[in-house]
DNA sequence: CATTCAAATGATAACGATACCTCAGCCGGC
DNA sequence: GCCGGCTGAGGTATCGTTATCATTTGAATG
């Protein structure tokens, strides 16, 4: 029995060194002395035809030890300028280039980020993971890109992957404020930036725009065109900008004495128009309508095309969010220009700053960025072209 | 000398079942009697603190090797009911996960596709991704995605990047048609779908849509129209789609036996606004105009508004790509509609059965998408919705 | 009953990089 | 001249998984 349980037996190689007998005896295990018998233990050593070059090739063609090789590439420790020189002529002779995988692994570093956006269908988060993807490029990273649809759970399950891919940082817009899941917890010492949108963990790191302050003036733009009964048509409040927006409209219409009138989860045309319709029935109606973003202007579009409400002689209308064709709608949109991949930018940059820095700190940077009041023709403004304020 | 050098063998799990007092001494082996003597080869065994639960624990609880809980786990052979079972139970006690690094490391597999799209703020690409990252989750494959801003350098760069971090499958929006890089040669047996514009290497997947047929189908209605004098204008030629669109046009000019006025390399509102003034400058100047897509319809907008030309009235107008607000321009538009969605989902389901199949075929399936006629104001017809054609 | 065969499972060796530890020189200070 | 510290470089274990081969067992076959 003695024998072959041995053979069962892993030797280190230092064993083998030091007690030939021993060491001998597996060897003998090991490659049996028939050939014929068929069962040759020993791997067949790797085919040498085609294969990529690995750090050892390197190495053994350079000289030296894999390590040293290693330390060429990281460019972390002191290697003397022959040696280095040496390796990096094997290692262009042989164009060599390091497996990204065994590194990510080994490593603690994969030299990619999440990002995780709730669609990106949407041309403002587009235009986010747009300057995201622009960032990492410049900066050798990868983006892994996620959608979330605006579901806590979903955005829950996609963090997570990110994390079991061992993103070295990540970057989201998080869905709903309140129902969040997002917490350190799950991120560990993993640099996290939330742009757009906040998370309620204080520790990470938020790049928001001045949602409040912009639609504050925007509001104010309207009374200054005299408007008295200015009504704000919103997506769902659980939304932070929606919610952000509408307060700051809020603030205007009070300071102003003026009495505010929002409708919330407008959600399609038909409902657009279920309220406008509403809205309009008789006198005391809004005579201008602010939207929370830019699906909800659409909506509201629709409506006025469909009501053959005229703007802005019947209706002013302002808006949320530029997007790429308000100036030739009919009439051409007033709306609060948000700078979609300035944000997008500012958040890459933070996370990558973090990433660099590797530290997690208690209370995370607040980045808020200004916002545009673009006056077209919908709040009344005579102008050929726009005015943009700020 | 003999019994720390038998702490350095490993056991199988079964000998420590069977042979208790020689399990024992490896187990003392292990942890070093004396710290002070400074000089411990063997490694100190991992901190038991908080470590992630690994292959080899679930194994252990399990009472198995580590083989069969692998099996298990990906489950392409038979494990007995049984054994599974007790695997799943070790598996859901330690709420073990597999490390993905180390899976797509060793493994040939890393659960994760690449996207490579010319820019991501175009609303019609950012579509086609939406429709990929939806695909991909619905799998469970990551997307990672990068742009190419169009250039054929950077693109072969970052499909080169895809390569490196061992992407299943590979889906792309290829830039410059002739002066593409990419072949096979780069791609190995990594399958790849080109959509939206194909390849000149006819081993790739290509996805499209019917750019030449719906433009033509377009300008035959503007024919109908009673137009005579139509003009085409659209960004550069090297690019696929562009070119192939005014293919479309031409023929359909031809056949009507009308005489083709393509103007190309209209990439401003500036330049736009030149080509119109000089076209539309005396009379026998195109009394209609189709443009190559949403960029070239906007620049010639803008160009429209500055001129005071009145649209259908003095020049009808029909685009390629249907956006976001396209009913609610003055006047609505006309355009030739392309399922972003679609083409995105049919071009990751490509991908994926090619992934699941495995081969690589010498000729790849061609994939093409029909168009819609989305019939609005702009190109004189009366209806007050948008009729859709095909 | 011996032999063959298949199914189920285990042991071991990679995969390709980095971390940790060791060691050989070399320097300056005593 | 000896010693301790410093620097550059090498050896090797290790990360967590899967591929390959070996082994065990029981049933089926002749």
């Amino acid at each position: 029995m003695e024998a072959p349980q041995c053979g069962k037996f892993l030797y280190p190689s230092s064993a083998r060194a030091h007690n030939a007998s021993f060491a001998g005896e597996i060897e003998l295990a090991k490659t049996p002395a028939a050939p014929s018998a068929g069962k040759v233990k020993q791997r067949a050593p790797r085919p040498v035809v085609h294969r990529k070059p690995t750090m050892s090739d390197v190495a053994r063609l350079a000289g030296v030890g894999t390590m040293t090789v290693s330390r060429v590439l990281s460019g972390t420790v002191r290697v003397s300028e022959e040696t280095t020189q040496r390796v990096q002529t094997a290692i262009d002779q042989l164009k060599y280039r390091p497996n990204v995988l065994a590194r990510a692994f080994r490593g603690q570093t994969s030299r990619s980020i999440g990002l995780i956006i709730p669609y990106l269908y949407d041309p403002f988060f587009a235009n986010c993971a747009h300057a995201v993807t622009t960032v990492a490029k410049e900066r050798g990273y990868s983006v892994i890109i996620t959608t979330s649809d605006e579901d806590p759970k979903t955005e829950y399950a996609e963090a997570d992957q990110m994390m079991e891919r061992h993103v070295d940082g990540l970057l989201v817009i998080p869905s709903r404020f309140r129902q969040s899941l997002l917490s350190r917890s799950l991120f560990g010492k993993t640099p996290v930036v939330a742009f757009d949108r906040p998370v309620s963990d204080p520790s990470i790191d938020t790049v928001l725009v001045q949602n409040a302050i912009g639609m504050r003036h925007m509001t104010e733009h309207l009374i200054e065109h005299g408007h008295q009964r200015i009504a704000y048509i919103g997506l769902s409040r659980s939304l932070f900008t929606i919610n952000t927006r509408f307060l700051g409209y809020r603030r205007a219409m009070q300071s102003a004495g003026l009495q505010a009138d929002a409708v919330f989860d407008c959600t399609s045309e038909e409902m657009a128009l279920r309220i406008l319709t509403d809205k309009l029935d008789g006198n005391g109606g809004p005579t201008a309508i602010l939207t929370s973003n830019t699906l909800a202007t659409r909506y509201v579009l629709s409506a006025i095309a469909r009501l053959g409400v005229r703007v802005p002689q019947d209706l002013a209308l302002a808006g949320f969010d530029d997007f790429d064709l308000a100036e030739f709608t009919s009439p051409p949109l007033t709306v609060v220009r948000q700078a979609a991949q300035e944000m997008g930018r500012a958040a890459a940059s933070l996370l990558f700053d973090r990433i660099a820095r590797g530290e997690t700190p208690h209370t995370g940077h607040r980045v808020v960025l200004p916002v545009e009041l673009v006056l077209r023709r919908s709040c009344g403004c005579k102008h050929r072209s726009p005015v943009v304020l700020n």
